[in-house]
DNA sequence: CCAGTTCTGGACTGGTTAGTCCATAACTCA
DNA sequence: TGAGTTATGGACTAACCAGTCCAGAACTGG
């Protein structure tokens, strides 16, 4: 048998990139082969379609970047964890606004997607989950307020760090992503 | 002079509803047409492209549907003025989640195309600006805790708003999402 | 009713799209 | 080394894309 001559992980990760930072529509198979360094053949032997492929990608993304987020979280004091998950979504000079991948599959996507839509909701239960986690710890050392609901407040998180995700995208300055996120993490206590 | 058979503000409102739920790159001319009831021809020669027709449905979205909210920011009372915008966002069973047109442009076009990034811009300092009045005026009659910077809280709330939009694409209940509008509201004061 | 103007439907184009397929190169294992 | 298997490159297809163009229909003003 002949071996592979490309990771196949490699080359999701690889594809992942220019769609998230292009958009599933706006990026033909030729562009993504081509960041791949794959050839057609090869692409569909692998990933079946470009539609499979863009669920693949998705996958890895959650899995990969929002676990690695969702670890994060439970290191150091639970407020300062939290405004961390805000702080490595906000782009630097060095690393330009690509914004959450699983966001922009939300917005493109999941409205007419159902699969696409199967796997965001998943993400999002998954980011509420580790938000929640690191709300009760933060209520037991008493840095957030103890008296709300650990999910509502989850889910408020959710929702903020997509709001600065957006904005980001939209090319709002660092500084002001930062003060927003301090606003935000204000409201738990 | 032959008059003209449409009403070119009523196939910008029509064309817009569809770009608002399938995207810009996912819709094809002809399936706006169709919406549009519109001949080719007249779509040319009425709007001059395809892009060229999102930058107006955009800029129409912006002044309509955003000038809109603007307005109701100044009716009663500051909180509930600003709680009223969060509400109106948020899908009910009758009115289904399309979330915000401008909010999808951000993330499908605003990176990589120039024009429509100023166009969000311009739209989203505007939406800014109308949280400003309205915390200041909030911030006058005590609703609103006065010692904190109306710019920044402003900011924080067209985040929050953009949040919230992106979950009800997803899917999220309107239960869940007028929560979190609660407790991005309680953050005020 | 007619001249002049404008709108409209539809044919057409050149380019691009995702996806298929096969001959052949490349590798493994015995 | 040679048989067997698999990956690969690239030709190919059919559908679709945005956009152009023009002949003729439809309307106005005189």
């Amino acid at each position: 048998m002949r071996p592979r001559e490309f990771e196949p992980e490699d080359v999701l990760d690889r594809g992942m990139r220019v769609l998230w930072a292009r958009g599933y529509e706006a990026t033909s198979l030729e562009e993504l082969l081509e960041a791949m360094d794959l050839s057609k053949s090869s692409f569909y032997e692998t990933f079946g379609s470009k539609h499979d492929f863009m669920l693949a990608a998705l996958e890895r993304y959650i899995n990969v970047v929002l676990g690695q987020l969702g670890k994060d979280l439970h290191k150091g004091s639970a407020r300062e964890a939290i405004f961390r998950t805000f702080d490595c979504m906000i782009p630097t000079r060095d690393a330009p606004a690509n914004g959450c991948f699983m966001q922009n599959c939300t917005i493109e996507l999941a409205q007419h997607d159902p699969e696409a839509r199967e796997k965001v909701r998943q993400g999002l239960k998954r980011l509420e989950e580790g938000y929640s986690r690191a709300v009760l710890r933060g209520q037991e050392s008493g840095e957030i307020a103890g008296k709300r609901d650990a999910r509502a407040l989850a889910q408020y998180l959710v929702s903020s760090l997509n709001g600065i995700v957006v904005l980001s995208r939209a090319g709002f300055e660092r500084k002001k992503l930062l003060k927003i996120a301090e606003v935000t993490l204000d409201a738990l206590k």
